[in-house]
DNA sequence: ATGTCTTTGTGAACGCGTGCACAAAGATGG
DNA sequence: CCATCTTTGTGCACGCGTTCACAAAGACAT
């Protein structure tokens, strides 16, 4: 669900799987919470529940940054935090730059939970000339054409994507071109990138049919288990498609 | 990545597994463009390309939801839309709430993708009261007070929740309590559901997380391998951490 | 009809991720 | 100093997902 193309192996870095960075954010997050309660430390368990994941996968996870943990006592808050922040890199803080300053990209550009975790805003930029000057956020949009420099000036190495989908490609292409080396892209596409460049990509249309997907076969089995019961039945329920579909579709040719 | 908590096997649900079921959203938006081309048929190898995976994979996919293609010629792009599009579950249309209209909500509301896949939004929620009535994407904003009674009154088995992460649990919590059995998920928080209810999150700030790790390792490399090349120095870079870090930490105590 | 050529569908091997279950580590109390 | 109790760290087994590689299926030409 990463890097855009045949990529390496996917695996793990510098011997973390990517299953575990996936989740430090994860850890990060509960244990700020706690952080910020003052709870000294908490066990593997505890810990787990608040992340919402198994406790054995916890201490696993944990055991690839080291043992930080104290048998019979659990994880000192604040260390464990410390060390998180500084596997993920999160010690130094990284310049991003938003491209396409729409409904989307507006909305990324005033949310807080940018900032709080060393990620800065370095600049908005759009392709409407109109756009140019007015803030956003408080920080000025920057014409499209400005890009490179941009990039370039900040040493921005992360950039988000929020242009339509038409305009992704050329401006990842732009990004990459001017030195940026891992994407976040919004935009409802398959982005091509060199190798060395990673892309993770957001796409609610994607989640949310498979949502729909789930919400079918919930309510198919509902329907299978209790042979009968019409409640009020939802929508044109057009064709209730047997154990396995047999279809009043065209064939191909 | 989806189901709350200690869930199912997590595995396959009619013969689908789950990994095949994320891929199948990507397949259809490859295929939508093809089609609105009128290209009439695709090798799983030109496919594959467009939706940046391996073929493979993609004919294993397929495989699990019939034998669509047509040896040495391919596969039938009309017909595969079609049946892609019945196994998601897009051939009748879903009800969805947006609660939380604010930045983000409300540019979700504004989001055409939306209703091109068959998501309809059928209201818009939100707690604070000067929000009522006034319109957002042509959709007047609804209070919260309301949310059981909208939930009902129009079969949404599908919610957004897009508040604060303080005010997302309760909401959820709301949601489900209505008949809502599919949540997606903007807060940064774990949401706790009943079994039978799927939560699928998406969270930006752990994306940005992930890409940081990947740029820090990268950097960390290149500085490994070319062991001289301060090229104007980026960033402070305290502490360039050695193979194994040692850190100026705090222990516990 | 027969042969050739393309492309599917899938058996099999492999690797990653998950979770169980337990030994070892260390804290705590006597 | 020893016993007990808690909680970590991990060996191990298992299952899902990915990929290779190839036999079979069918189109198409002759
Ligand atoms: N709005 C949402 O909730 C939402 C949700 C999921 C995905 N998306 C996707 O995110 C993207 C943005 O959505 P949106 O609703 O903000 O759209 P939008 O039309 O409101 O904004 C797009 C912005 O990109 C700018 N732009 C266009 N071409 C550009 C270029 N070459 N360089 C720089 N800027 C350029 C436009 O000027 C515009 O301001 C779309 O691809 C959309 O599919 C949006
Ligand atoms: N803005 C972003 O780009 C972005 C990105 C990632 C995640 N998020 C997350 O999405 C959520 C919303 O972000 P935002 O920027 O739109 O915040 P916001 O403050 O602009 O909007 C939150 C909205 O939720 C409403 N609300 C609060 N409590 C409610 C309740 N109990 N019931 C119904 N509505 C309620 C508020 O009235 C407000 O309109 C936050 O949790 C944020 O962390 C936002």
């Amino acid at each position: 669900m990463a890097t855009g193309r045949t990529h390496r192996p996917a695996s793990r870095s510098r011997g973390i799987p990517e299953a575990t960075v996936a989740r430090l954010p994860l850890y990060l997050r509960a244990l700020t919470g706690l952080s910020e309660r003052s709870v000294p430390t908490v066990s593997s368990e505890e810990l787990a529940a608040a992340a919402g994941v198994n406790s054995a996968k916890l201490r696993k996870d944990f055991s690839y940054l080291g043992s930080y943990g104290t048998r019979g006592v659990g994880y000192d808050v604040e260390y464990l935090v410390y060390q998180i922040s500084r596997e993920l890199g999160l010690t130094q803080d990284w310049p991003v730059v938003i491209v396409g300053i729409g409904n989307l990209g507006a909305a990324l550009a005033n949310y807080g939970g940018f900032a709080s975790r060393g990620f800065r805003v370095a600049a908005l930029i759009d392709a409407d000339p109109a756009m140019a000057g007015k803030p956003v956020a408080g920080i000025p949009v920057q014409h499209a054409d400005e890009l490179e420099k941009i990039v370039s000036d900040n040493g921005v190495s992360i950039g988000v994507i929020a242009t339509p989908a038409g305009a992704a490609q050329p401006v990842c292409d732009r990004l990459v071109a001017a030195g940026v080396t891992s994407i976040l892209n919004f935009a409802p596409t398959v982005l091509t990138v060199p190798d060395g460049v990673d892309v993770r990509k957001v796409d609610l249309s994607i989640e949310l049919q498979i949502l729909a997907f789930h919400e079918q076969r919930k309510a198919g089995e509902e329907a299978a288990n209790q042979a009968a019961h019409p409640t009020a039945a939802r929508r044109d329920d057009s064709a209730e498609q047997g154990p396995d579909g047999d279809v009043p579709a065209v064939m191909p040719a």
